[in-house]
DNA sequence: CCATTTACTTGTAATTTGCAAGTTATTATG
DNA sequence: CATAATAACTTGCAAATTACAAGTAAATGG
């Protein structure tokens, strides 16, 4: 038993902002999906309550992954966009991704998106972090 | 709203089996502290209830990410080792400590730790990876 | 033997989640 | 301009999950 140790582990570190079911498929939507309104989250596909999303997308926004401001072409819509700190999240979800795909007989991620995970994950990464620079 | 989706989406696959508060604070004890016994995840440090542990490693172990035997040397216990699933883990606990470590403003991961994630992370998943296969 | 260790199980209270319905403020339509 | 529809929620309550405390069973140590 050694490591990292101290009283304030990493992991737990980030378990406690999204060691549970929904807040990371929230920033998969954000993030991967391009989602950026309340309603790309609660049609995902996954039927997440809008409470739970109400609820979730305040803590993320608390915990500094994302920000929320007004729509200005329609008031009644927010937009959340990923914060650095939620944008620096990619290399962990593409590490997640390489791993599900591997081990799930079911994978619907295409062959294609795997192979270029393995060969330019960096490319990828920078990709979607561009994406999201030119937005703003 | 592009990319990898399908039913079978690997982030919520992997949420599935990780999703909740425990699962991967046990999956740490195993793979970065080299915990083994049930009292080592027991006293971890975060206070995992017995019940709630007893769960979270059936459900690992149905998941295939951890195996269970009985230890030869002392019959009330049972070591915990990981699966090669479980064991690729690692890559992903990785990204999450280097993370961490760079957002929380109390990390208690050591700046050494942190230096060597960069520069030689390849090195430091072999080292993790080769102290399982011996073991076996 | 008898106490202790190890890995649990069981029962119950507290917390969290899920579901359905309702609310408020826009924006679109006839 | 009035009315309908949309978007992002809130509220109330039942159901599920988690946490806490206590107890059990088998193996080991003194």
């Amino acid at each position: 038993m050694d490591g990292s140790r101290g009283t304030n582990c990493p992991i737990l570190f980030a378990l406690d902002i999204f060691g549970d079911k929904w807040s990371l498929l929230i920033m998969r939507d954000i993030l991967i999906r391009g989602g950026k309104y309340y309603k790309d989250f609660l049609y995902a596909g996954e039927g997440i309550s809008t409470n739970i999303l109400a609820d979730r997308l305040e803590q993320l926004e608390s915990y500094g992954l994302i920000s929320k401001q007004q729509d200005e072409n329609n008031k009644r819509r927010f937009i959340y966009t990923p914060t650095q700190k939620g944008l620096e999240l990619v290399p962990t979800l593409m590490e997640l991704i390489e791993w599900s795909a591997k081990y799930d007989p079911d994978t619907g991620t295409p062959q294609g998106y795997i192979e270029r995970l393995k060969t330019d994950r960096e490319g990828m990464i920078r990709e979607i972090y561009n994406q999201f620079k030119t937005e703003q």
